[in-house]
DNA sequence: CGATTTTGACCTGCGC
DNA sequence: GCGCAGGTCAAAATCG
């Protein structure tokens, strides 16, 4: 976990060196001008960089994009540590400089200083004599000694920027969630009351809204909050015990919320006197067993309903994403010859996380990954990341249905959130379950479905033109692999109608445009384009991939079995 | 030997 | 009611 960050810095390290170096006059200042935008942009710079990453890569290594990204990915999820992660966390120590200038300062003047000096050394040697070379070489030996020390600490601020960066990823996310839910309730009545509205509110549209869901992505939130604000200073010092941090603040946030859990155990141990192991998921059995608490059977459901998937390219059988799996089913999918593999969260015995697992048919290098469900249990940071995450997503989808999340949109924060292109959210109300889906797979396309912006309008006449307009000058280029079941814009689309015949045919989807341009899909596409959401939510995701954490080599061996 | 995976049976919802 | 498809269960097989 904690180590694969520090990992990935390493190897930025080399290309913050490279910058520095060219820096001198000319480089560094600008540098530094296109650093600025990106920082305010904070959570985009990270989804960004990602992106942007593959241009800057191309030019270091024009080869083979595809391929490159391909195993990178492998790479990465195989064992953690090396390319998106490390391009990604480049990205996010620029962005991060701003942030902690304070600190940096120190340090970066530092850098320019042994920036200088090896210039000046380097022009001087070229020119002068032997003898000045001997002195030279002292001078450069220091130089180096310091340049080293410099890029030792350069690291570990980078280290700081990165968690700092992580947390306040997760946090931001949570914040656009709250705000957004905030802003549907405007009264603040009690939360039972404020479910009720809510629901009846999303009834509307057909779109369930959990109350149970909502509290529980404060839940994890709170948690994440907490482990930002303590940790982050312990981090800096590098000590290695993250996890400490994170337990005591999930345990704190347990506590407080421990009601919840409860309740969920409840729930479950209703349905199922024997075995308390689980099945609380079960939709039967609930309805069979407890018809008389319909409020928790709508909770449950809803929950069940919102679910987040994430697509990401990866050749191993399952990303690591913190936590402990266990599969316990394994289907073929009708469309798709790659079967899909259920598994559920062990960490605890009733947690009712659920995930699935599939390879996509068309690229078999993208594996689609969709969490269903919060955790009831303390989850180790790295497992945090990821299912703060999903929460966030899943709650900002349910949220997402109300109509009062309009507002949200910031024609800069669009504009921010395209930007990034790679990532991209897509939300989709239709089916069974509303899914909102992170597509971090950015290869160019491997497919090559480019098509070039104004195509966009073409095939979805049915968007909110606002959207479509403001999608289309932003989308640099397409970047369009079909994807799996949903097309992917630059930015987001969101489909909301749909046919449940749709729904079971993944490739019928993408003509899915929706005819409907209701309120409801507006306010819910304002809300998926909130950048921040978007790019918090991919740069928090691709973050946790890149991160994983050591168990994720023994996780990708089991399951290679 | 416990934990996990495999895998066919089983269940439920849905469209016809 | 039937068949299909998505999910889940759980006994048997494996793994470590
Ligand atoms: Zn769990």
């Amino acid at each position: 976990m904690e180590k694969g960050w520090g990992l990935t810095l390493g190897n930025s390290d080399p290309v913050s060196s490279f910058f520095h170096n060219k820096t001198n006059s000319t480089a560094g200042p600008v540098f530094r001008l296109k650093q600025h935008p990106d920082m305010l942009q904070f959570p985009v710079s990270l989804a960004g960089s990602r992106e942007d990453r593959p241009g800057t890569s191309s030019s270091s290594s024009p080869a083979s994009d595809d391929n490159r990204v391909a195993v990178d990915e492998v790479d990465f999820f195989s064992d953690k540590k090396h390319g998106v992660v490390d391009e990604k966390k480049t990205g996010t120590v620029t962005v991060k400089t701003e942030t902690t200038s304070h600190g940096r300062d120190g340090p970066s003047s530092d850098h320019l200083d042994v920036n200088t000096g090896l210039h000046l050394l380097t022009v001087d040697g070229g020119k002068s004599s032997e003898t000045e070379d001997k002195r030279e070489k002292n001078a450069l030996a220091e130089l180096q000694a310091e340049f080293k020390r410099v890029n030792a600490e350069n690291q570990k601020l980078r280290n700081m920027i990165s968690h700092v960066s992580n947390n306040y990823t997760a946090l931001q996310m949570h914040l656009v969630t709250l705000m957004q839910q905030h802003r549907n309730r405007e009264a603040k009545s009690t939360q039972e009351h404020e479910i009720q509205e809510v629901k009846s509110e999303v009834k509307k549209d057909e779109v369930v809204v959990p109350r149970q869901f909502m509290e529980l992505v404060p839940h994890s939130g709170t948690a994440e909050t907490d482990e930002m604000t303590h940790p982050s200073s312990e981090e800096r010092t590098r000590s290695g015990s993250p996890p400490n941090n994170v337990e005591v603040a999930s345990k704190d946030s347990i506590k407080g919320k421990n009601e919840i859990s409860q309740f969920n155990q409840e729930e479950r141990d209703g349905k199922r006197e024997e075995s308390p192991e689980s099945d609380g998921w079960g939709p039967n059995k609930a309805q069979k067993l407890n018809p008389a608490k319909p409020i928790e059977q709508s909770t449950e459901a809803t929950m069940r309903k919102a679910r987040v998937s994430v697509r990401a390219r990866s050749e191993a059988p399952m990303i690591s994403d913190g936590c402990q799996w266990r599969k316990y089913g394994q289907k073929m999918a009708k469309g798709n010859p790659c079967p899909r593999a259920y598994y559920r969260c062990t960490m605890a015995v009733g947690c009712p996380v659920r995930k699935q697992v599939q390879r996509c048919a068309e690229d078999r290098t993208i594996l689609i990954t969709t969490y269903e469900g919060n955790h009831n249990h303390p989850l180790p940071p790295a497992a945090m990341a990821m299912a703060s995450t999903t929460s966030a997503a899943a709650s900002m989808l349910l949220s997402g249905s109300m109509p009062s999340a309009d507002g949200i949109m910031n024609p800069n924060l669009l504009a921010r959130t395209i930007l990034p292109s790679s990532s991209m959210a897509t939300i989709s109300a239709s089916a069974p379950f509303p899914t909102v889906t992170l597509d971090l797979t950015q290869s160019p396309n491997p497919l090559k479905f480019q098509r070039p912006p104004p195509q966009f309008d073409g095939p979805f006449p049915g968007l909110p033109q606002n959207l479509a307009s403001l999608s289309a000058p932003q989308l640099p280029q397409a970047f369009g692999q079909p994807p799996f079941n949903q097309s992917k814009f630059s930015g987001l689309q969101l489909s909301k109608d749909m046919g449940s015949s749709q729904l079971g045919h993944p490739q019928l989807q993408q003509p899915q445009l929706p005819t409907l341009a209701d309120k409801v899909s507006a306010a819910t596409a304002a809300i998926t384009t909130d950048p921040s959401f978007t790019a918090a939510l991919a740069a928090a995701i691709t973050s946790i991939i890149g991160g994983a954490h050591p168990n994720s080599s023994s996780n990708t061996s089991n399951n290679d079995k």
